[in-house]
RNA sequence: UGACCCAUGGUGUAAUGGUAGCACAACAGAUUUUGAUUCUGUUUGUUAAGGUUCGAAUCCUUAUGGGUCAACCA
């Protein structure tokens, strides 16, 4: 039943649980409202729901949340059943909270009948005026001693719609004095004349969440409830409900949901995002969202790997954005295919070389797809006179450490020959225009015979045939560790610089590349085609930066 | 001026009255035809004060700090 890891605090309870008898299955739930995309603080609960289940044998229920028509959409219900399916998970109903609405109305009938609720035709600012503060207990209105019969008329007449949107709701009658402000007589249903994303217009009064979510839970014998920390004091409530109602016992159990450092998840602030164009949709692959990282190149099973890792507590977090950054790394390392790719160009000419065998000026070398998997196979690139390095691998005026190309040193081409510097060629404004260099013809990868050896090895490709490429950059969204905790608006920390665009030259095999395929730009990152590629216009997204010593080692210089 | 929840290295998370461990980060070294990967090692922690106990991160009390609660949102 255990694995390696220790338990969280929801599967000791868990193992408790059937190790006593109370149930002989669990049944968990996933339950989003469709009123935004799911992101990577929904992961973490989909992995825990989903996982728990699978772990001890049990179901998991996808339950849209539907009780609010006015902010919910079709096309969130449609982009999170995906989302939920590409993480991996599998759910065992799927179900809507609008299902039940017939039967939260008898429950409703119910509570009336027992005296436990009551038609209120107090205002808004009335209701929150009534309610007092934490600090202040609540009055009672007049309208709570109205009889049964009259709350059972009044209530029908709600559902026939006789009255307009906040004319009148339904309460519970519980304790206006009770320190947990939602015990003072909370609001069960409430009049929305508007248009439902499933039921249409069958219905012009909603039940609020706490009304909806117990309730939902017990119909469909969750035994599991797991939510997050603010939901804590709506337990009292939520079996508050359940007792009333004498219906099947679910009960709720909260952790704390997850923070990244550097990011929002707030769903009202992401769609601020999308909706005042900061990015280019719930997909952008700035954004945190499931759909936003899957298009940036996230794998399925690096979010899961993540979610494992942060763990599962009730203290309040932040996690640094850099462990999700090593969890995608880590698995990308191991299925990437290496590809070499130049970005800032400085054109290298092979002074002595020529093909003796074909008499032209390139050859065809063979490379591996990925070292880390030799199933991965064998490419071919094109060697020749010409070739393309990265600008920032040359420096004239080498540091101490400094360890790629530079007049008079040898470094090794990957997969290809070691080339020493011979002269450099500059323009009229003094900047470097070419490098002319000599190659040794015994050096060739795989069988080198040369005795020469070169601490540096970089990436290049053939002049003549690199294919130009654009790559879109990403960083971080926000300036900030903790754009939320800030007083300012948020929107004020976004970072300028999150997206930048820039062209690189690509050995030719690139345009092959398949929007399935990772890949790994030797020495620069992580790669994947973007939905916008085509085959005139190869359009990649950098997943991540490969980790990079050197520029740390720089940047402790300075 | 209330109720509730929480408190372990920089960040997370274990240890369930008996050796404070793991991951990320950081640092140092080895290997390397990716300054990547891999490998080895190092640094850093129980919020505080009392109490119970042979023994406390763990139980109790108080304090301190952080969070949540006054939507006809979920």
């Amino acid at each position: 039943m255990s694995t390696d890891r220790s338990l969280n605090f929801i599967e000791e309870i868990i193992e408790k649980d059937l190790q006593s008898g109370a149930y002989s299955q669990i049944c968990t739930r996933f339950p989003p409202e469709p009123n935004g995309y799911l992101h990577i603080g929904h992961a973490k609960s989909i992995c825990l729901n989903f996982g728990l289940s699978l772990k001890y044998g049990g179901k998991t229920n996808l339950r849209f949340d539907d009780t609010n028509p006015t902010t919910e959409e079709v096309e969130y219900v449609e982009s999170i059943k995906e989302d939920i399916g590409w993480l991996g998970f599998k759910w065992s109903n799927e179900f809507y909270a609008s299902d039940y609405f017939e039967k939260l109305y008898e429950f409703a009938v119910i509570l009336i009948r027992k005296g436990f609720a009551y038609v209120d035709d107090s205002s808004a600012d009335e209701i929150a005026e009534q309610k007092g503060t934490p600090t202040k207990s609540g009055v009672r209105n007049k309208y709570a001693d109205r009889t049964v019969e009259e709350n059972l008329k009044l209530f029908s007449e709600m559902r026939e719609g006789k009255y307009n949107d906040g004319e009148k709701i339904v309460r519970a009658k519980i304790d206006m004095e009770s320190s947990n402000m939602l015990m003072r007589d909370p609001i069960l249903y409430r009049i929305k004349k508007s248009h439902h994303h499933r039921t249409a217009n069958k219905w012009c009064i909603y039940p609020m969440y706490d009304f909806a979510h117990g309730q939902s839970d017990s119909i469909e014998n969750i035994t599991h409830s797991i939510c997050t920390l603010e939901f804590i004091s709506h337990r009292e409530l939520y079996n508050w409900f359940i007792e009333k109602l004498e219906i099947f016992q679910s009960k709720q159990y909260e952790f704390a949901r997850l923070n990244l450092s550097f990011t929002i998840m707030s769903k009202r602030k992401l769609l601020q995002l999308v909706n005042e164009k900061y990015v280019t949709g719930w997909d952008d692959p700035r954004m945190p969202t499931i759909s936003g990282m899957r298009r940036r190149g996230y794998t399925p099973e690096s979010i899961r790997d993540f979610c494992e890792k942060i763990g599962i507590a009730k203290r309040e977090n932040i996690i640094d954005v850099g462990l999700l950054e090593f969890c995608v790394r880590e698995h990308l390392n191991k299925i990437a295919l290496r590809r070499m790719v130049v970005f800032d160009p400085i054109k290298v000419v092979i002074t002595n070389y020529q093909n003796k065998t074909l008499n032209e000026n390139f050859e065809y070398l063979n490379t591996e797809n990925n070292n880390e998997d030799p199933n991965a196979g064998m490419r071919k690139i094109t060697f020749g006179k010409e070739l393309l390095i990265e600008r920032n691998d040359f420096m004239e005026f080498p540091t101490k450490k400094y360890f790629r190309l530079s007049p008079g040193q040898m470094v090794r081409l990957k997969s290809a020959y070691i080339i020493k510097c011979d002269e450099i060629i500059k323009d009229e404004l003094g900047n470097i225009s070419e490098l002319h260099c000599t190659y040794f013809p015994e050096s060739k990868s795989g069988s080198d015979t040369s005795g020469l050896h070169v601490k540096g090895t970089l990436h290049w490709v053939g002049a003549s045939n690199a294919v130009e490429v654009e790559v879109r950059e990403y960083d971080r969204l926000f300036n900030v560790e903790d754009p939320s905790r800030e007083e300012r608006d948020f929107k004020e920390f976004i970072n300028a610089n999150s997206l930048k665009s820039v062209k690189g030259f690509a050995e030719p095999s690139i345009k092959n590349a398949l929007s399935s395929e990772r890949f790994q730009f030797l020495r620069k990152g992580f790669y994947c085609l973007d939905k916008e590629s085509t085959t005139e216009n190869l359009i990649f997204n950098r997943t991540v930066t490969l980790k990079d010593s050197w520029a740390k080692e720089i940047k402790k210089d300075k």
